[in-house]
Formats: C-alpha cells, structure tokens, sequence
DNA sequence: GCGATCAGGT
DNA sequence: CACACCTGATCGC
C-alpha cells in the first residue's frame, strides 16, 4: 500500500497519486494509475470544488488513466480538468499559483509502468532536477536501459531522486517468476481443461481491480476463446482489450465476480450463475492469480499450485520483485531514492539500507569492486575506442552507462507519433512452443507454505502428459546449458559469447551464473562452463548486508533453465476424467514452470507501453466498430509491441547489463585478462577514490 | 446522508 | 505470505 504523500521534494507544487490534505494546494496533479489507493481524495468534495473555482488546475494521466477513470460517474467531474499526455512524449508544463501568478516551468515524461492497463512512472525535469516517480512498476530485469527517454543520447539521465515502489523490497521477494512464464503456466492449465470438452470451465478468480486484462488478452488470443467478464464499458475505446472479454456467459473462461463468489463456486456455480450449460453440468475449475515468490537460492520456479479438488493458485505479480528493483534502481542510479511502499514488517531504515548502496550518494564512498562479468556484459553494446585499461572495472563511472538500443520494430514504434507503422500481422509472430511435460520432482515455491510441505511425497508420482522422448532431467540438463556458442568452444572460457548480445539462449543462464551488480555489496563471481554445465559461485562482498551464498553448483545448472510443465497423476486425472469425487487431498505442486532455455514468449502479449499509447481510439472507433478496428490494431500496433515484450522478459536478460558503470574491454585488453586469468593471477583493478 | 476510518473478508 | 478491493460498523459533520 502506497505511503507516498503526493509530493516529491524537488517539485512541491505538484501533487502525484495523492489528492487529499496539504496536495489541496498543488499546482497540478498526476495519476499514475487506476487503483484506488492511488485515488485517495480524487474525489472528494473539498477537491470538487478546488476545481470549480479554478481554470487552471488540470490533472494529468495517460490516455487510458484517463479514460478508465472517466468511466466511473464519480469521477466524471474531472472531465474538463484531466489532461491526457501520450507516453513518452515530453511534455512543458506551466506550473502556475493562481494566487500569486508565480509560474514554474517543468517538464514531464511518462513511462510505460508495466502494473496496470494505463500505469505510467512519471520523469519530472526541470530547475530543480529530475525526478522519477514510479508509482507502481513491474519492469523486468533490464527495461529501464530499453526506456530512450531515460536517456541523453547514449547515458542515463542524471537523475536526483526516485520515489520507487517498494513494494517487494525485501530479499524473501528476491525472484518472481516473468510475465511470460506465469502466463504460459495459466494458459497451459487453461488449455488442459478447457479442451476436455466444452462443459469445462475455467473461473479465474481475479480481484476486483485493473491488471488482468494482458491475460485476458491471451487466454483469449491462444485458445479462442473470450473471457467472460461483468463490466467492459471502461474498454470501450480500448478495442485491443474490448475483442477478448464478453458479457455472453456462454463460454469457457470466466472472470466475472460476485460479492459471494466462493460460495457460488463451492456450488459448482460460476459467478454469473452459469451452472450448465443445454442441461449438461459445467466442470468448474478456479485459478486464482497471486503473488508468488521465491527466495534468491529457490531455483525451482512453480507458477501453478493445485490447492484443492479443482482450485489452483497461479503466480502474477502487479509488482517487480526484490531483484527486479535491485536491477532498476541500480542501473538508474539516482543520488537519492525514496521509498513509497513500506513492506509489510519492514521499516524505512531496513528498506533504505538496500536500497542506498545502490544510488550514487553511496558508491562514491566505496572502494571500487571488480566485476567483470557485469563489465563484460555490457561491453557489447559500447564503442570501445574510447574505452582505456584504468575505466575497465571502474564502478565511479556512472555516467557512462550506455543505453540499450531498441530493436529495429520498435524504434519505428518509439518514433513519439504514438501510431505504429508495422505492416506485420499479429498471428506471423505467434509461434507458440508446445511444452514438454518431463518426470522430475517439485520443490516447494514458497518456504513457508505448508500445504506444499505435507504432500511432497505425492508430488514425485508424475505422468506425463504430452511425453517428448529424450526428456528427462538428465537430457535437460545437457540441452539447457550446451548453446551453440558453447559446443564449439568447448574449453575455452566462453566470454566471447557475453560479448554479443544476441543469443537468448544464453539469457537465464546469465542470470543464474552472474551475479548483478544490484547485488547489495557487489560480488565477486568466478565462473566456468567449460564442460558445458554451469557452476557458480557468490561470495557476497565483505560490507554487504546480505548473507553469504554460495550456490549449489549441481542444482544451479539443472534447473535453471527448462522450459518445463509437470502436471501430476492427480491432475492428470482431474483432467481426464472430470470427476470430483477423488479422495485425493490437496496436491502442493501440479504445474512447475521453469525458466525456459530459449523460448520466444510467443504469447507475451502484454503491452504497457502499447496499451498506454495506442488502445484509446476516437470515441467514432467505439464499440460498434470495435472489432474492425481491433483488426486493425493487430496488424498495426501489436506487432512491435510483441517484439518488445519478447525481447524484454525472458530472452532478454542477457541483452542487458546490470552493472550500470560497465565498459566494453577492447580484444587487446580481453586477451590480457584471459592471460592474467589463465595465470591464476589477480585482475582486480583498484583505482583510487578521490 | 455523506465521508473517513477501521476491522475483517476474499 | 501479499495485493487491491469490498463490506459493514462506527464516528463525526
């Protein structure tokens, strides 16, 4: 829950997220989101009548902020008062008292937030400095170094401070499972059910709140099937959402609500009321989304946990996890940060003390740590000609952190016309890779969950479902960590390949063997993969507040990347045959999800920055035509945007560095180091802090 | 009657 | 576990 007052200290005139108390007196106003707890006073009198008396005072959104907000009559008051500003596209804005006509000039920039259909992070610059404010954000490792506008050419932005969402900034959130793979997980369940025959029913029990449409979307794209929902109204203008949710109750997959939903589902009665269908009963499965989470040493990444008969629990996230916010915040590398979400059991002072070794105002006072690999990896993309021995491992050098460029689909994308020019077709880039079911055990996901403890032994009695020959753990195990890159230099060092960026393959192994530089202290790794399994080592540096870990070199590399979905023989046989009379009792892991090697995210189809810019048609656009323009909206806006979210999520992570001040080495000076190295020689380079 | 706040629920 | 939200009780205007 947001703690965030409304003001940011360099920009006091303006009110973000808050609307009540001293933020009656602001200049202006933002939204960042549709969620209610980032509404608090949008509607209330006192605010009402600010604006009756004021001509001047304007609240600013993205287009579809504004537009779901505008939905709801209680906010309809706003109407002449909301300024929608396309995202990612700066915007002056005159900052005036209307008391004393003092004017403050200021510009602000939104960012696609990844939280909610609409979310925006808001980039403030002016005379006092900039400022980032993320309302709530779920970015994946490396989206920041994709945002052009958190650039200035080929740097990031000096940035004052971030107000961060905090949400998850405890290391016990330290990994959640992507998009993509929640996504694939849910999908493959909905799949499995849906398909036995069409009294199967799936019931995603979502809460009452944005943020679930891009799954929606998807269930709805893969299988064909639209989701049944109470309310579509506030999509009107948003064909691209609009296609996939209906008010027929005559389907296969519902998220419509009831104030005694549980009630009507334990009754074998959807929410709607739907309970057969031509006299025939409904099979009612539930799947309810939630948080999931898994500690740094977790490796087994399960997103769907059967918790009943026919009731499953299925990872989603709003929020980054702990990593994921270590890997923002370290790669922006404000001067200050500023926490807006105290989790639950923690104080400000624990939160800042994760957070501060990450901003600048901290580095500066520490030695200089060698990292290499977070070095290497952001070598590729750096001109290295101006690159000199001494900047190598220099973390001082934060200024010459170089963005990631965008891929080609999307620079056309990214051109601020807020239309997009791809002439491809949605369904050309859908290639959805049928997953191989495997034999292996399961472990718990999350370490305190008791439920999973008790049935374990039943976790390990699997049948596979679609069986692919060669699969065991064993062939996995090979086939994940032998690339191509690796195959034909077997036993060299293979950081050759880290130097090129494009090999997904290679991404979550990244992310397994080498160590962020978010981590709090920094770490020092060694690494060698040259037999093709991956082996690593962290040994947290000496002034880090997090516990020494050393990874378990056999489970690093066996189950770090499998694009796996294990169903169990309880599943299997609600899936098969339907009956719910089993005595089975509470399977803890039905689906496990692992990273996947080298899947393309075929069905990563949500889209923060293309929602935000380009799903609020002209009102002329509505409903009537909504499906002709949906049509349109495929072949022209999605296309990118599918790019974007491949490229960002799981192939991604080793495309993008995480040590912000890192160089690209010159091959002279690559040779050297393998020299220094292959002489067990140090190659720390120490440089003196002035 | 309305809003704010809290407790309790999903 | 947590989130975002709803309902209902209570209090104050």
């Amino acid at each position: 829950m947001s703690r965030f007052g409304g003001r940011v200290r360099e920009y006091p005139s303006v009110s973000i997220d808050r609307f009540d108390h001293d933020n009656l007196r602001a200049r202006a106003y933002f939204l960042s989101h549709c969620h209610k707890d980032h509404m608090k006073g949008l509607r209330a009198p006192a605010l009402k009548r600010r604006l009756e008396g004021s001509l001047k005072v304007k609240l600013y959104c993205s287009p579809v902020t504004k537009e779901l907000l505008l939905t709801s009559r209680k906010y309809k008051f706003w109407e002449n008062h909301i300024v929608a500003l396309e995202v990612e596209t700066p915007t002056q804005i005159s900052l005036v008292d209307e008391t004393s006509g003092e004017k403050e000039d200021i510009e602000v920039t939104l960012l696609p937030a990844g939280h909610c259909p609409g979310s925006v992070m808001f980039l403030f610059e002016g005379e006092n400095g900039t400022v980032l404010y993320t309302g709530d954000f779920r970015l994946a490792k490396g989206e920041a170094a994709r945002m052009e506008l958190l650039h200035s050419g080929t740097r990031v932005k000096d940035i004052q401070s971030v107000y961060l969402d905090t949400t998850f900034c405890d290391p016990k959130f330290y990994h959640i499972p992507s998009r993509e793979e929640c996504l694939k997980g849910i999908l493959e369940l909905v799949r499995s059910w849906t398909s036995l025959t069409r009294y199967h029913v799936v019931w995603l029990n979502c809460k009452a709140a944005y943020g679930y449409e891009y799954l929606f979307i998807n269930l709805s794209e893969e299988l064909g099937i639209k989701v049944h929902v109470n309310k579509l109204d506030m999509f009107r203008n948003m064909p691209e959402i609009l296609y996939h949710v209906t008010r027929d109750r005559h389907t296969q997959i519902h998220a419509c609500r009831h104030p005694r939903d549980d009630d009507c589902f334990r009754g074998n009665r959807l929410p709607c009321g739907m309970t057969c269908q031509n006299g025939t009963p409904l099979h009612i499965i539930s799947i309810k989304p939630s948080t999931m989470w898994f500690g740094e040493r977790i490796k087994k990444t399960n997103v769907i946990v059967r918790t009943g008969e026919s009731t499953y629990r299925a990872c989603f996230s709003f929020h980054s996890s702990y990593s994921e916010i270590k890997d923002f915040l370290s790669y922006i590398r404000p001067v200050n940060v500023y926490p807006n979400v105290l989790p639950v059991g923690r104080t400000e002072d624990k939160v800042m003390e994760i957070l501060k070794p990450l901003c600048r105002s901290y580095r500066r006072n520490m030695e200089p740590r060698y990292k290499p690999l977070g070095t290497l990896k952001r070598a590729h993309k750096r001109d290295s000609s101006d690159t000199d021995e001494d900047d190598l491992f220099d973390s001082e050098l934060i200024s010459a952190r170089p963005k990631i460029l965008k891929q080609q689909g999307e620079e056309s994308r990214l051109s601020n016309t807020g239309q997009s020019e791809s002439t491809e077709g949605c369904k050309a880039t859908t290639t959805y890779i049928s997953p191989k079911v495997d034999f292996m055990d399961c472990e718990e996901s999350n370490d305190d969950d008791d439920d999973e403890e008790e049935e374990e032994s039943e976790i390990n009695v699997v049948q596979v479902l679609s069986h692919e020959p060669d699969a065991t753990s064993t062939s996995n195990f090979d086939g994940l960590t032998t690339t191509d890159q690796q195959e034909s230099n077997a036993d060299i060092p293979c950081w050759d390949a880290f130097f090129k960026c494009n090999k997904p393959e290679e991404s979550s192994e990244n992310e397994e063997n080498f160590p962020s530089s978010a981590d709090a202290g920094g770490s020092q790794s060694l690494f060698s993969d040259s037999d093709g399994v991956s082996d690593s080592t962290h040994i947290s540096s000496q002034n880090s507040s997090q516990s020494t870990h050393i990874s378990e070199q056999g489970s690093q590399g066996w189950d770090s990347q499998m694009d796996t979905v294990l169903i169990t023989s309880q599943e299997r046989n609600a899936l098969d045959c339907s009956c719910f009379g089993k005595g089975g009792s509470r399977a803890a892991v039905s689906i496990l999800q692992e990273t996947t090697k080298d899947s393309q995210p075929d069905n990563s189809r949500w889209k923060p920055l293309g929602q935000n810019r380009c799903c609020v048609k002209d009102a002329e656009a509505g409903t009537a035509h909504a499906q002709d323009v949906l049509a349109e909206g495929s072949d022209n806006s999605r296309t990118p945007d599918l790019e974007l979210r491949r490229d960002s999520q799981s192939s991604s992570d080793f495309e993008i560095p995480s040590t912000p001040d890192a160089e690209a080495p010159q091959p002279d000076k690559l040779h050297c180091l393998y020299k220094k190295l292959a002489a067990g020689e140090n190659i720390l380079s120490m440089k003196k802090v002035s």
